[in-house]
This record gives structure tokens, sequence and C-alpha cells, in this order.
DNA sequence: ATCGTCATATGAA
DNA sequence: TTCATATGACGAT
């Protein structure tokens, strides 16, 4: 039985500028449904002239949102607070609603298996393939996590490989070791 | 220590 | 069905 992932609607983009640079949060109906890192050109750097992303994934339909403008502008307050935390080290604080429609039911349980592990630890592809009841699937928790539309604050940099490795991550491998080192107070990370 | 190879789960074309 | 993966285990250098 294959699961039906259906993409999001994307009805607002909107910037969250950290200290790494700007990020573009794209939202649905339900919720935060896509995070992109800076220099991703899909930034939304030209605020006005609301160029289209054109490329399905990012349709960028200028600053003032449509209908759902109130949900949409607390979501993006509380996105954009809980990025900002994390790039201080200190915890996101409440999320706003993850819209994590795109994925099939097995990449969302392992979405929410990241979200299980707490900040400043990590767990190999392996361990969370075993978490999920499926201890062989290491290298499909991988894929799934290559597949995480919302970095970050579905911390698929929590995700390592069992020898220790860093593994791969989709924004870059700098983005990863950073985090990792934000998190960990005391350098416990096979890196450090 | 490093490299190649195989087994395996999942998803996309 | 075939191909590609952000894996993991094993054996041969």
């Amino acid at each position: 039985m294959k699961s039906k992932p259906v993409k999001p609607v994307i009805i607002a983009t909107c910037s969250i500028e950290t200290t790494q640079g700007v990020f573009a949060a794209h939202y649905s109906a339900d919720g935060l449904a896509r995070l992109d890192f800076p220099g991703r050109k899909t930034v939304a750097a030209n605020g006005k002239n609301g160029k289209n992303g054109t490329d399905g994934t990012n349709d960028f339909l200028g600053p003032k949102a449509p209908a759902g403008t109130p949900a949409v502008r607390r979501w993006h307050r509380l996105a954009a607070r809980a990025v900002n935390r994390i790039f201080k080290g200190r915890a996101p604080g409440e999320l706003p609603p993850l819209d994590v429609a795109v994925g099939t039911a097995f990449q969302r349980k392992v979405w929410a298996g990241l979200q299980r592990i707490p900040a400043g630890q990590t767990k190999s592809y392996g361990q969370l393939a075993a978490a999920l009841g499926a201890p062989k699937a290491a290298r499909a928790v991988g894929s799934a996590c290559g597949a995480n539309p919302i970095p970050l604050l579905i911390p698929c940099h929590r995700a390592i490989s069992a020898g220790g490795g860093l593994g791969g991550f989709s924004g870059g491998l700098g983005w990863k070791r950073l985090l990792l080192a934000l998190e960990t107070d005391e350098c416990r990370t096979p890196m450090c």
C-alpha cells in the first residue's frame, strides 16, 4: 500500500533573518510546510516584486498573505523565534504546526522520531530505524531524512551514521556541524 | 585505516 | 522494474 503524499499548497512565503543568513519559510493552510536555507535562491530577497519561484515547490506570493493571514503571521512569529533561538544555542520553544503532508507514512514516522531526540544528543540512522520497528531500514531512514522539508525544526541534523561519521545533510554538512556544535555545550559530538 | 562489495528498505521514474 | 539513497556489516587490501 503506497501512501499518498500531497504537495502542500503554499499560501505565503516569509523570510526569517538570522545571524547565519536569511531563511525562507513557506506556509500552507496547515502550518509551516517548508524551510529553506539561505542562498537557495527561493529566498524572498525581493520582498515586493514577488517573483514567483515557478519551480512548483516555492511559489512566492508576496509580503501580504491571502486568507488565513492572522494564523500565518502567528506561525511565522513562532518559527522565526524558534530558528533564532536555535542559532543562539537555546531551546526553540513553541513551534508552529508543521505541515508534513508531503511525506509518506514512513517518512512522517522518521520525522516524528527525529523530534523525539533531545537537543544535544544524536542517534544513528540504524537506531532510528530500530525505533520504528524496522531495524534493517537504516538506509531508508537516511533517505527519509534527506527528504525532510523542515530542517532545524525537524532536527534531521541529530541523525548521524553508526560509525560516528556525520552522514549527510541537505543544506550542506557545514550546517550540520554548526547545529550540533550549538546544541552541545560540552563537545561530545563525534566531530569535536 | 581505507576501499570495494553486498544486503536491505523505501521511494521516484 | 530499475535506479538512487544522508546506511551498515564484512572482507580484502
